[in-house]
DNA sequence: TCCTAAGCGAGACGGTACGTCTTGTCTTCCA
DNA sequence: TGGAAGACAAGACGTACCGTCTCGCTTAGGA
């Protein structure tokens, strides 16, 4: 009984939070982000600027919290990604550009927030490290067709960029390409690497 | 006599301007970029806050001054990029990593920075297009290896991702290679693409 | 039966008040009135702000009507202050000052909130017209031999302050006097206007 | 040379901190002291409230030197109060009273901000110190016509309690006294204790 | 005996002021 | 004239308190 009761006060903490992630998001979209102020953050979602700090430290904090709850939706059925060991119906760089294009606004923000260097840790390690394990657990060094002299680490970084850039791309240009497209042009590019047949 | 006369007040002024440069340079390596005040790089320089104003409109105007600076010195004979014709005596990638490695803490301020987001503009976008520029006089799409349905958009932002993605891994990890390795790996990992032969 | 029925939640709510009272004063006499916050009053009533609001308004509040209650108690038998005109046994700046030894820290509370500006009003005006109603129904101002061009407003404004002056002294500085000596002093110092015998 | 050169910058502060003391005052005599907030005295100044903070620490320093300043003015030449020995041509109260009427507004800002108790320390302690010093050097306790059992210290507070008590009346009633009626009332108020002479 | 109303705890929220920090402008003075 | 020194406006920051509100728990006292 004491456990996961959903009190009213909880929903109503949820739903302010919810408030300010979609007015930090929508601001984000119309101008640079650190032109982006708390007050701008908190009128927007006809909040106080008091009450940002009840939930948040810093923009940054609003920005990164938003983004943890949408990724926990996906992490954990991407592919190979995914905990267990099931062979993915579906290519991970496929299920990646179907995640964006479902949610455009939130990836557009997350893109434009990048390039003001919010995420200095970064998305591309973070994609980097992903893919190296991925890469570890699946692959044999000696029998893929990869040259010696590539380091792996080398390799990683240049496939995280792609992707990221891709995307980056794809989402600032409106391109007219649909996620499958997106995600073939992908492992077109990366098909020398990917000969494998274990990485796309 | 009033046309091209270096006085000592240009060289002063020209003095002022590198103290600042360079101020700007060594704090980056030190702490965020955004952490760093305008305050901070006079003191460094020894110079007075006004002083800056005299000069520089923003810390970005400062930063960018001081990378086209060095920048022109290098794009005029980057290989491919160059304006002539001239076939280069060496890939643009290795002239590249060379001269990222000879001006190691300019590179590393420069990554920095961007990923402080002050490049918004932005070196990848800027990176793309040369390549697509170089890539679009050389390279004859139909007798080009590649497969159809790669758009040259897509090609080109993905080769100027990979350059950049080792570039900041390479600065950022103090990674034990050279600037030839680095070259070597690029033009290995994007060998299926440069099958061609034309782009490297 | 409904009338004047003392029910057991309005001993509560008697109870809840003093603890209020009670915590106000402790913590004036710690430290400065007004860094004192109703958060300060109320964890050391061991109550919820909120409840503070049920029975007070104001920090003020708290305090008048605590310092009322006490003085209550004392007014309608405060000698010459006596409703009836009663010659009263003891005069009453002896009275005044054995109330202020037997409610010591409330009356020294009162003198440092006084000197933190609670009592705009004032106490030095409440006492000034006392005095004055009472010197109006006893002196013949004809007879009195004061100087004519002494106003009896200016009268009453200094045996008033002389009363408060001394009374806050006392409190202040734990001089060794007891309420007898200082009555006596207070009535000695003002002899030359209480020559009439009739207001000390 | 370098001494004492009062530089155009000098002359600037000196009058924004006019400005400020200026706005202060007008402030107090029109609303309650502490409903008075560091952005209505800037605005009333015209200036910024970072400027405020520039020059002054609180509103209470603000006011306190403001204070200050004046009385640097008065206290040297303040009849007994004045270093040298030399016999004053009038009566301390009456130059008090005098710089009282001269300085109406400032005065009563300062009488209406000590019943908002920004004067804890506090001006009758000041005064009394004062008069105390002066008594010291003037009467002989054996001659003087006291009773023997009222303490100094208790006569200095009642004689700074009378002063500070007829002052406040004075100007917050708009009596219609002058100076030297006042003066002359308080004397003789107090002749009981001047009766040596020497103390007015 | 139930059940209704009150006292109270908990805490989210709007609002306002605080004191600090940085930016960019300007003016005065010195070398 | 280039630069030093520094006053100032503007405005965001994060913090602190206030007073209001809503919610739910507990318990007293009338049905």
């Amino acid at each position: 009984m004491p456990i996961a009761e959903t009190t009213r006060l909880d929903r109503r903490k949820a739903r302010t939070r919810r408030q300010l992630h979609e007015a930090l998001i929508a601001l984000i979209l119309e101008r640079p982000y650190d032109e982006i102020t708390i007050q701008d953050i908190t009128d927007r979602a006809d909040l106080s600027r008091a009450t940002f700090y009840l939930h948040f430290t810093d923009k940054e904090d609003l920005l990164l919290k938003g983004l943890h709850e949408v990724f926990d939706q996906i992490a954990p059925n991407a592919g190979p990604f995914a905990a267990d060991g099931a062979q993915p119906e579906e290519p991970p760089s496929l299920i990646v550009f179907r995640h964006a294009e479902e949610n455009r606004d939130l990836y557009r923000a997350m893109i434009m927030a990048r390039s003001a260097g919010v995420f200095a840790g970064d998305i591309r390690g973070y994609l980097a490290r992903r893919i190296r394990e991925h890469y570890a657990s699946r692959v044999d060094p000696e029998a893929s067709g990869l040259p010696a002299e590539v380091s792996i680490d080398v390799l990683c970084q240049h496939v995280a960029s792609s992707m990221l850039g891709l995307l980056t791309w794809w989402l600032e240009t409106d391109a007219p390409y649909t996620a499958e497209q997106m995600a073939r042009m992908y492992q077109e590019l990366n098909s020398g690497i990917f000969r494998t047949a274990l990485l796309p």
